[in-house]
RNA sequence: GGGAGCAUAGCUCAGCUGGCUAGAGCACAUGCCUUACAAGCAUGGGGUCACAGGUUCGAGCCCUGUUGUUCCCACCA
C-alpha cells in the first residue's frame, strides 16, 4: 500500500502481488508440526482440462475460508490441491479433436491416442490450476497431484488387486448401462432420466399350441428379435390353461416358451410381458430364473447385430476361453447393420403388414440417458467387472450413522444414507483408452485371468508368455474415490503425510457429487486405511444464473469467474459467494451482489486511508487509558470475535462474514471513526495518539477477522499497517479476552448515540439544511453520561452549544423538543417550530409507545409467562418496559409543556 | 411411488438451539460533494413472515394438513 492512496481500490496489480509474495515466502506449504495439531483438507479435483467455472469458484472459495482460517487459529494446515483425469470427458475431446483431422482411437491405435491425451492435457492441464490461484486459494501446490499420477495410479492397483483377491471385485456378463454414443458402458450413477414422448406398442404373440394370440406392449419393439420367452403369472386365471405352451415370435417365426414369473403383473397392462434377457435388467433376472437364452441382438455402437457380429461369436467359442454366460448373438437379417432407430421403423412396419400390430398407445415416460452426452441408454448384456458394493457398504452406512463422519448441514446425511443403502454393485470398467488400465491379463492359450499390480511375465497356469491385457479402463470415480489418502502417499503405510494429515477433516463439495463421490470416498477409506476419510462434510449448492437457472454451455448462461475477478477483484467475488448464501441451499449468482461487495472492499479501504492519513503512530498496541468511544467499541470488537469464531467453527461462513461485514461499515466507519474525529482534529495530542492507537488496533483485528474471506486486500492494507511478522495470512486469529468486556460503557455511549440519532431524525424531518447548526439542551438524570458526548453532539448533529442540565428549560418558546428514554433534547429552532405539527407528531409518538407498552405490561402481567419463561427473557422485558415508560413520560411532559 | 429443499419488503436473500418493536443489500423518497470513501453520508417509506389448524407463557422458527415451486432417488411390459 504506497503512501499516496488513490481514493478507489484497485485490486488488480495488488491480487497478483500478494498471491506471488505469499507463495514465493512458502506461506502456503503445509508442515508437519508435532506442535501443532493437523488440519487438512483436500481439494474436489476439477477435470484436468476444465475451466474454472462459478461452482469451482464457490467450492474453493469455502475451502480457502476454511483453511486460512484454521492456519491462523495456529493448526499446521494443509490444503492438497489436484486435478482429475476425467476418463470420459477427456477422451471425448480428444476424440473430437482427432475427428477435425479425419483421424479415429482404432486408425492411430491405443498407444498414439494416449500420447495425444497426454498431449492435451499437459497444454491444457495447467489452466485451471492457473485459475485457482487467482482465486487466491491458499493451496500448497508443492503438493499438487493428478489422479493418473505414477502416485494415484499405483494406489489404483493397489486397491483392485487387494479387492479382487478379497473376492469382492469380480468379472461377469451383466447387464449394464450402455452409451451407444461414447460406446462404453457407464455405472448406474451415470444414468440421468429425461422424460420424453414415446409410444406403447402393443403387439400380438400367436400360441403355437392353441392358436390364440397374445396381446403384450412394448416401449422397445427393437428389441423384440432377442425375446426369448413371454411371461405370464402364474396365478392369472386368464392364462392358466397356457403353461406350458409356447409362443410364435413374429417376423423370426421363431418358437420361445411361455414361462411364468412372479415380474408379469397381473394388474398391469394385459399381463404378458414379452422377455428380452440381453436387453433388459428386469428380464434379464427373468432369464436367469428361468434358464432362458439370452440373445443379443444390438451391437456395441447402437446398431442391429448381423453376420459379422455373428462369426465374431463364433470365433471367440471357437477359442474355447468362452464364459457360460457369454450371450449369444443373432443375425437380424434384413435389419442388420441398421441403427436401432432405423430398426424400429421398419420393423413396425412390417409388424404391421402382419398383422402382428394390434395398436399404438401414446405416452410420456422417462428414459435413462448418458450423463454426458445424453444419448439414450441401452441396457445391455456384457462382460465387465464390478464391486461388490454390500459389504463395503455396511460400515460405511455405520461411520455415519455413529456420527464419525458428519453432515452439514445435517439434512444431507439422509441423502448419503439413501445412497448408499441402495447401492447396487458398481460397474468399474470402461471401454475406454484414457485411465487406469485395468490391471487383469488374459492367457491367449488356457484363458487364465491374472490380476496383479505388475505385469506378469508367464502364465501361472500353462506357462506360456502369450498374455494381453484387459483393454478397458477404470472408472474415473474409481481413482478419485482413494483421493484423500492416495494423495498423501497411501498405500505407503510409512508416508510421513499420511501419518501426520490424514484423516483428513473437511471435504467441501456440492451436493450434487454425493453418491457419485462422497460415499465412494467413505467406503474406500474405512476399507483400505481403516479410517473415516474425514469427520465433516460440507455441503454447499451451486451457483445458479440470476433468474435462477443452472448454468450451462448450452443456455450460454455462465458467468466467468475470471471475467468478474478482473472488473471487480476476487475479494469481491469470494465474498459475494459466501454471504448471504445458506449451507446446502443453491444461491443466484448477481452483478449486483458482487458490486455491493466490491463497495465493501472500497469502504475498507477508504477506512484504512482515513487512519493512515492521520497515524503517527509506529507501533500497533493500545493505550493506558480509554475513551468511552473506545471502550464501546472494543467491548463490540469483543463480542464479534466470540461471534464469528463460533459462526465459523460451526461452518457458517456466511453469517460470520456478515457480522464482520456489518461492525466494519456500521460500528467501525460510521461511528467509530466519526466518533474519533474530534479527538484527531484536536488540539491535545496524547488524546490524538489514543485515538491512532484503538483505530490502528480494531482496525486490525478486523482485517484479521475478514482475512479468511477477503485475503488479497486484508493483506494490502495490514502490510501498510504497524505490524509484526511478514504476512497477515500467518498472524493469529483473534481471541476474545474478557477484560475488554464494558457493558457499562457500551450502554453509555448508545445512550448518547440514541440521543445523536434523534436529532438528526427530527432535523431531516424538518427540513434544515446541515449547515444550519444549533445550539442543544439536555434534561437528564444522567448529566455524567451526556457530559461525555459534548463533542460528538457537536460533530455529528451539527450542534454549537451544549448544555447538560437536570432542569426543564423555564420557557419552550422557540425550542423544539424530542425526547429519548434517557434524556429531553431542545433545540432553538425558533422559525421551524409548528406547535400543531409538533402535537400531532408528539401524540402519534405517544400512541405507539403506549401500545407497545400495553402489550409488555399484558405479558409481564401473564403468570404462567413469568412462572415459565427464563429469567434473562423476562428481565429484558422488565428493562424495555421500564424504558418505554420513561419515554412515555418524557412524552407526557413535553405535550403538556406545549400547552 | 419414496425423500428433500424452498415460499419473509418491489427484487435477491439473512434470520444459528422458539424469547428485544422481523433484518441486510439492491431499488425507492428527501437532504447533503460534512477535508476516508458520491462505489459515500444522514434520514425516511415499504412486511397478515404462502394458507389453515395445533403445541407453547411466547411461533417466521416446532407439529399436522393444504397450495405453489425446485431438486434427488426409484419404477414404468
Amino acid at each position: 500500500m504506497a503512501k499516496e492512496l488513490s481514493k478507489v481500490y484497485d485490486p488488480k496489480e495488488v491480487e497478483t502481488r500478494i498471491y506471488n509474495q505469499w507463495e514465493s515466502s512458502g506461506c502456503f506449504r503445509g508442515k508437519a508440526d508435532p506442535d501443532k495439531k493437523p488440519y487438512t483438507i483436500v481439494m474436489p479435483p476439477p477435470n484436468v482440462t476444465g475451466q474454472l467455472h462459478m461452482g469451482h469458484a464457490m467450492d474453493n472459495t469455502m475451502q480457502d475460508i476454511l483453511i486460512r482460517f484454521k492456519r491462523m487459529q495456529g493448526y499446521a494446515a494443509l490444503w492438497v490441491p489436484g486435478t482429475d483425469h476425467a476418463s470420459i470427458a477427456t477422451e471425448a475431446k480428444v476424440v473430437e479433436e482427432m475427428k477435425k483431422e479425419g483421424l479415429t482411437k482404432e486408425s492411430i491405435g491405443r498407444e498414439k491416442f494416449l500420447e495425444r491425451a497426454w498431449a492435451w492435457k499437459n497444454e491444457y492441464g495447467g489452466r485451471i490450476v492457473k485459475q485457482l490461484r487467482t482465486l487466491g486459494s491458499s493451496c500448497d501446490w508443492e503438493r499438487e497431484r493428478f489422479t493418473m499420477d505414477e502416485g494415484c495410479s499405483d494406489a489404483v492397483k493397489e486397491v483392485f488387486v487387494r479387492l479382487y483377491n478379497e473376492g469382492k471385485i469380480y468379472q461377469g456378463n451383466r447387464m449394464v448401462n450402455w452409451c451407444p454414443h461414447c460406446n462404453t458402458s457407464i455405472s448406474d450413477a451415470e444414468v440421468e432420466y429425461e422424460e420424453q414422448d414415446g409410444n406403447f406398442w402393443h403387439l400380438l404373440y400367436q400360441v403355437k399350441e392353441t392358436g390364440e394370440y397374445l396381446e403384450l406392449a412394448t416401449t422397445r419393439p427393437e428389441t423384440m428379435l432377442g425375446d426369448t420367452a413371454v411371461a405370464i403369472n402364474a396365478e392369472d386365471p386368464r392364462y392358466a390353461h397356457l403353461h406350458g405352451c409356447h409362443a410364435i415370435l413374429p417376423l423370426l417365426n421363431k418358437e420361445i416358451p411361455i414361462v411364468c414369473d412372479e415380474h408379469a403383473d397381473m394388474t398391469k397392462g394385459t399381463g404378458v410381458v414379452k422377455i428380452t434377457p440381453a436387453h433388459d435388467p428386469n428380464d434379464f433376472e427373468v432369464g436367469k430364473r428361468h434358464n432362458l437364452p439370452i440373445v443379443r441382438c444390438f451391437t456395441y455402437d447402437g446398431h442391429m447385430t448381423g453376420k459379422a457380429d455373428v462369426e465374431a461369436y463364433q470365433a471367440l467359442l471357437a477359442s474355447g476361453h468362452v464364459p457360460a454366460d457369454e450371450p449369444e448373438v443373432l443375425d437380424c437379417g434384413k435389419y442388420a447393420g441398421l441403427t436401432t432407430m432405423e430398426a424400429r421403423e421398419v420393423m413396425l412396419a412390417d409388424l404391421e403388414a402382419c398383422g402382428a400390430l394390434k395398436y399404438v398407445e401414446p405416452l410420456k415416460h422417462d428414459v435413462g440417458t448418458c450423463y454426458r452426452c445424453h444419448t439414450n441408454i441401452e441396457p445391455m448384456v456384457s462382460k465387465q467387472w464390478f464391486v461388490r458394493m454390500q459389504s463395503l457398504a455396511e460400515p460405511a452406512i455405520e461411520a455415519v450413522q455413529k456420527g464419525e463422519i458428519k453432515f452439514v448441514p445435517e439434512r444431507f446425511t439422509k441423502n448419503y444414507l439413501n445412497w448408499m443403502n441402495n447401492t447396487r454393485d458398481w460397474c468399474i470398467s470402461r471401454q475406454l483408452w484414457w485411465g487406469h488400465q485395468i490391471p487383469a491379463w488374459y492367457c491367449d492359450e488356457c484363458g487364465e485371468t491374472i490380476v496383479a499390480k505388475e505385469a506378469p511375465s508367464v502364465c501361472p497356469k500353462c506357462g506360456c508368455t502369450h498374455l494381453t491385457q484387459d483393454p478397458d479402463t477404470l472408472d474415473t470415480w474409481f481413482s478419485s474415490a482413494l483421493w484423500p489418502f492416495s494423495t498423501l502417499g497411501w498405500p505407503d503405510e510409512e508416508s510421513p503425510d499420511l501419518n501426520y494429515f490424514y484423516p483428513t477433516n473437511t471435504l467441501v463439495t456440492g451436493y450434487d457429487i454425493i453418491g457419485f463421490w462422497v460415499s465412494r470416498m467413505i467406503f474406500s477409506g474405512l476399507a483400505y486405511t481403516g479410517k473415516a476419510p474425514f469427520d465433516t462434510v460440507c455441503v454447499h449448492g451451486i451457483v445458479r444464473d440470476s433468474q435462477g437457472r443452472k448454468m450451462s454451455k448450452s443456455l450460454g448462461n455462465g458467468i466467468d469467474p475470471l471475467v468478474v475477478i478482473d472488473q471487480y477483484g476476487a475479494d469481491a467475488l469470494r465474498l459475494m459467494l459466501v454471504m448471504g448464501s445458506t449451507p446446502g441451499n443453491d444461491m443466484r449468482y448477481s452483478e449486483e451482489k458482487v458490486k455491493a461487495m466490491r463497495n465493501f472492499c472500497n469502504k475498507i479501504w477508504n477506512a484504512s486511508r482515513f487512519l493512515l492519513m492521520n497515524l503517527t503512530i509506529t507501533e500497533n498496541k493500545l493505550p493506558d487509558t480509554l475513551a468511552l468511544e473506545d471502550k464501546w467499541i472494543l467491548s463490540k470488537l469483543n463480542n464479534l470475535i466470540r461471534e464469528a469464531t463460533a459462526n465459523l467453527e460451526k461452518f457458517e461462513m456466511g453469517v460470520a462474514a456478515q457480522k464482520v461485514y456489518d461492525f466494519l461499515w456500521d460500528s467501525y466507519c460510521d461511528w467509530y471513526i466519526e466518533l474519533t474525529k474530534a479527538r484527531l482534529t484536536g488540539d491535545d495530542e496524547a488524546a490524538k495518539v489514543q485515538a491512532q492507537q484503538v483505530l490502528c488496533y480494531v482496525l486490525t483485528d478486523i482485517l484479521k477477522l475478514l482475512h479468511p474471506f477477503m485475503p488479497f486486500i486484508t493483506e494490502e492494507i495490514w502490510q501498510a499497517l504497524p505490524h509484526e511478522g511478514d504476512f497477515l495470512m500467518l498472524q493469529s486469529w483473534p481471541v476474545a479476552n474478557d477484560a475488554f468486556d464494558y457493558p457499562q460503557d457500551e450502554a453509555a455511549m448508545e445512550k448518547v448515540m440514541d440521543a445523536i440519532k434523534a436529532i438528526r431524525a427530527r432535523r431531516a424531518e424538518m427540513g434544515v439544511v446541515p449547515s444550519r447548526k444549533a445550539e442543544l439542551t439536555v434534561v437528564t438524570a444522567q448529566p455524567e453520561v451526556f457530559q461525555q458526548g459534548i463533542p460528538f453532539f457537536q460533530r455529528l448533529a451539527a450542534t454549537t452549544q451544549v448544555d447538560i442540565t437536570d432542569e426543564a428549560p423555564a420557557s419552550l418558546d422557540g425550542l423544539v423538543s424530542l425526547v429519548t428514554a434517557d434524556a429531553k433534547l431542545y433545540i432553538p429552532l425558533a422559525e421551524l417550530v409548528d406547535l400543531a405539527a409538533e402535537r400531532k407528531r408528539l401524540t402519534k409518538e405517544l400512541e405507539k409507545k403506549e401500545k407497545y407498552r400495553a402489550g409488555l405490561e399484558k405479558k409481564l402481567a401473564n403468570e404462567k409467562f413469568v412462572s415459565k419463561a427464563p429469567a434473562n427473557v423476562i428481565q429484558q422485558q422488565r428493562d424495555n418496559l421500564e424504558k418505554t415508560n420513561r419515554e412515555i413520560t418524557q412524552i407526557q411532559e413535553s405535550l403538556a409543556a406545549l400547552g
